[in-house]
DNA sequence: GTGAAAGCGCTAACAC
DNA sequence: GTGTTAGCGCTTTCAC
């Protein structure tokens, strides 16, 4: 493997000092105009490029960002990845994405790589194990290094600090009241996770909306699922047996799940059941019917987030809490026809 | 912003030397194995963390990959990604990932600032736009420099280079040959965009398969979408004025589209079209009907991957190009009741 | 206008 | 068993 070339290889060629090139190749006005150019084309010509990690380390800032996230394969994280490289990539920022599985281990395991990697912030979506376990010391000691820190998506409870965050709680609510506005009077609700933040604010919106319309809350009609459309057959199954005339789903996947059931029992979708879902994937205007759902802005999501992170790194001090606003998409799939 | 400690301040905290600290640190035989206690001890306890920067100028390594994805918001690629940090994290790899949108313009700029970045490798997936205006010279560069570079799902013509690709072709050989077995005769193609190796390879499989069963091949059965959803439901309405009884997607979301557009013209699926797709997402068994697809082992690609740069790493000098095998999975929207 | 030297954080070869 | 020194690739201050 030759060895790449390096400013001091250029020296030897040119017969001066590394520090001419260094200044030639940075357009330095004290150098020669014509030395310049010479150096510069030589520079491309023979495939010259910076060694980055040496800035780094001379700099202290690796122009490198840390993100950490529970999942990758959901049309929300990788949207709001792709949010994210919009605003950075332009920025010159790089990023070191890492995927938790929902594990405490690897979140702290990720977590120490980065900040040896002296990465200049580090965007977390807190992993499901991290709530469960309420092991929060690997973060607590990156907050106390200083090192920028910003939770998307799922938040953290602690005094101010940076995160950008959708509204799940008024998302749930719109749902549910839209349901209601639509006559259904037994909603049941596909409840994610427990202990995830977003599970619970969605949990709560939908039992408050339910509550202010004065509806009674059935514990019968909430069963629990993970994220998937699979995990959701077993758990409509059970909800069937309750007459519920609408389903509330954490996610567009799990009213997939939901859907796939209530047609295998003839049953018609939404005059007898209505379903709203979370999230506005891309397949949900494709779904029979097409699923409405509240949208969560994901891309913007990391849009916000790395112009946050932009902020901070130009001084900005105090600690920002963003809370984007929940979309109510309305289609067939609620859309009973009522007075 | 407070300094990171480094091994500087804890050598005059012990008085000693900062090489005895590093040994220390390092577990090395040589120093009293109390005193290594004691300094791990305190090292931990005041939050040191190495600087892996100094590290990666040091040893000419950064232990950092490389990923550039012409996208990010499809189960396909996610999928890759999270299989090559299954097995990346445990080796101590960290993954820069950069989302190109299929522009080459923004290729180039990753590229260079991979390389810039030292990384130990980069795994690809050529941009669109790269196939377009075959313009190769940011990738022979990248070749030339002797830095690794693995090719992931989407090829690159060239003699033997290290390559991780599923047989498209066979897929969509076994798919086209699925449907002509239900008794298709009149099987239409969602053609991916122009350019890419995937849909090329596929469109391929299609006719070969159709030439083998010496079935005609009808330019007005072809219609042109892009991966999403969306983009199929104008091209499947172009294709119903030409009466297909079948229908190969070029994925699985074009077949979503295609499937809502079919379903509102009452036509029954798989009856009068029976449709596959390719990709098996999760989503596929959950289309009404569940949508037959052939799966391409996405994760198992990103697994390939990485394992193939392992191995690169670790001494192995010939290229290798390693062709995953597709699986036709059948489900309702391509089982027709024939004889 | 250009060179020499120091230093970012760490390790390893070489002393003692 | 521990200290000294050089050096990874680059920039920048200070000379000249």
């Amino acid at each position: 493997m030759s060895q790449p070339i390096s400013i001091k290889d250029i020296a030897r060629k040119f017969k001066c000092a590394p520090s001419t090139i260094s200044r030639a190749l940075n357009d330095h006005p004290a150098i020669n105009i014509e030395t310049r150019k010479t150096i510069q084309e030589y520079a491309t010509r023979i495939g010259y490029q910076k060694n980055t990690i040496s800035l780094s380390l001379l700099n202290k800032q690796s122009k490198t960002l840390g993100v950490i996230l529970p999942t990758m394969a959901h049309f929300h994280e990788s949207s709001m990845v792709e949010g994210m490289e919009k605003i950075l990539q332009p920025a010159g920022y790089l990023l070191n994405i890492c995927v938790t599985n929902e594990s405490h281990a690897l979140e702290r395991a990720y977590m120490d790589r980065l900040v040896a990697n002296r990465v200049d912030a580090i965007c977390i979506s807190l992993s499901q194990e991290t709530y469960d376990k309420n092991r929060n010391d690997h973060i607590d000691h990156a907050i106390s290094r200083a090192l920028p820190l910003i939770f998307m998506d799922r938040f953290y409870h602690a005094q101010n600090l940076d995160q950008v965050i959708t509204d799940d709680y008024q998302g749930a609510f719109l749902a549910t009241e839209h349901l209601i506005q639509m006559g259904c009077r037994r909603i049941a609700h596909l409840h994610g996770p427990k202990g995830i933040t977003v599970s619970q604010q969605r949990f709560k919106g939908y039992l408050d909306c339910l509550q202010k319309y004065q509806l009674p809350f059935y514990p019968e009609l909430l069963a629990h699922v993970s994220f998937s459309a699979d995990s959701a057959v077993e758990a409509t199954m059970s909800l069937m047996d309750h007459q519920p005339d609408g389903i509330f789903g954490v996610n567009d996947e799990v009213c997939f799940g939901a859907m796939k059931v209530i047609r295998e029992k003839n049953i018609r979708i939404p005059e007898e059941i209505a379903l709203v879902g979370f999230d506005d994937i891309p397949l949900a205007q494709f779904a029979y019917p097409p699923l409405s759902s509240v949208s969560r802005q994901s891309r913007k999501i990391g849009e916000e987030t790395a112009l946050l992170f932009l902020a901070k790194i130009d001084g900005q001090q105090e600690n920002k809490q963003i809370s984007l606003e929940p979309q109510l998409i309305i289609r067939e799939s609620s859309k009973k026809r009522i007075i």
